[in-house]
DNA sequence: CAGTGGTCTAGACCACGCT
DNA sequence: GCGTGGTCTAGACCACTGT
């Protein structure tokens, strides 16, 4: 809908008006914009203008609404770094043998504030999955559904498969073992693999009403999605899908030019 | 807005029918949708139920509109891979020292397609700028801005900066001399500096009027912008700012841990 | 319960793209 | 000029969240 219209668009000016007052702190993070029907009278406009503007600011990250409660400025949260690097960290971890012991420690004692929900499944490989592991499709695999939570609060969707012949019958197939110290790397690595790569490909879209439900997604946030596949040399190993609110999480890539 | 209305909602049930039109290739990719009012008219609705159902195929990705021209199913483009392992391929050419050779060449073809508008400032860096650089803000650098096109369509639009006193007097301070054959990597290069590693961080959000005029983003379109660091060693050479139209590219990174 | 946002209607005027 | 979407109004009923 690019630009008709060169006069002044109220909803334009609602928006503007609502987002100096998001930026110079009038209206503080986390605290409720006017309601709507404040905002009609305000402006003196209709209904449908004041929701078009809050549209507005919505699509541009700068609101969040709930129903029955009201829109209100974006909370500062605290962002998630997902930097490359921490793949490197997990592997240096297991290659060190230093599971159990101080870095491990710090890890559990940051796993207190976690739950994570979990549902594992036998399932034949889709064409998509099948493609990113390289084998046929009808292969079987070992889905595994997470759900992360920080104190209660969903933070993070994940499907990880892994080849259901590599696993069966170890304790990676087993629900209880999760979470699992150490992580993928570590779970891998007592199959006999060693992780060589990992490849990342992240992109951004509208949740999905499931992922609305389970990750309490407010309106007008998106989710990024990454779909990563694990590699020991030529084989893919592992693939995941990970969806995060977006607003949630400041990706981060390392390109190692050495 | 997380789902009240247990009903129908009517603008679900339209945007429904439409993207299982769209994927069904009923309505192929590229052409019109019907008009509002031929909406309106099919399912018995008003037009703002309609519109609402439409805005809800666009932030879909699904479905772009143009005024006066009307609101058509996502045409298929060839979506270009970013990723990462490019710039290891432009690091080989430069030390192989093979520049102006077969694979700069076929470059070379390549670029009788592209067209470069470049506008070269001197400019005291701003607080954002000396913090991605790890220098003294109002330090001066070269600010390059260029829009890139394809066969006259405009495919991205990027900032790159580098510091003044490293450049100042040399090729590379010279916009004659862009595009630069073999790309930033052969610049730097020809500087003395060779790049050790590039650090990128990717995020997601609507485009400004100014990114909606320059690349011809339809209605609905998010932007990709990646902020770039180019490092030689601990020192950060260049920071880039890369505006892409969100639904033109693919990122794909490549993580290695050998 | 009152107040919030979510959905929907039925009008209206305007800027834009085509023919 | 006609049809397209962009904006706007003034109503209405509903579900959800609080008290």
């Amino acid at each position: 809908m690019p630009t008709p219209h060169p006069q002044p668009r109220r909803y334009r000016l609602v928006a503007d008006e609502l987002r100096r007052r998001i930026e110079a702190g009038v209206i503080p993070a986390g605290s409720l914009l006017p309601s709507e029907s404040t905002l009609m009278a305000e402006f003196s406009v209709a209904r449908g203008t004041v929701r078009e503007a809050l549209a507005l600011l919505r699509a541009e990250g700068l609101a969040l609404t709930e129903v029955g409660r009201g829109t209100y400025a974006r909370p500062i949260v605290p962002v998630r770094r997902l930097a490359s690097e921490r793949y490197r960290e997990e592997l240096e971890q297991v290659r060190s043998g230093e599971l159990g012991t101080s870095f491990t420690a710090d890890q559990r004692v940051d796993w207190s504030a976690y739950t994570l929900d979990k549902d594992f499944r036998e399932v034949p490989a889709t064409k998509v999955q099948a493609e990113l592991f390289g084998v046929e499709p009808g292969t079987m695999l070992l889905e595994r559904h997470f759900l992360f939570r920080t104190h209660g609060v969903p933070q993070q969707m994940s499907v990880s498969c892994l080849l259901l012949d590599m696993v069966a019958g170890t304790p990676v197939a087993d629900p209880d073992n999760e979470p699992w110290p150490g992580g993928n790397a570590s779970q891998l690595h007592s199959l006999g693999h060693t992780i060589t790569g990992i490849r990342e490909r992240p992109r951004w879209r509208l949740p999905t009403p499931d992922e609305v439900d389970a990750l309490r997604i407010p309106g007008g946030v998106h989710v990024v999605v990454i779909t990563r596949q694990t590699y020991v040399l030529d084989r893919v190993v592992e693939v995941a899908e990970i969806v995060m609110r977006a607003d949630l999480v400041d990706l981060d890539y390392w390109i190692d030019l050495t």
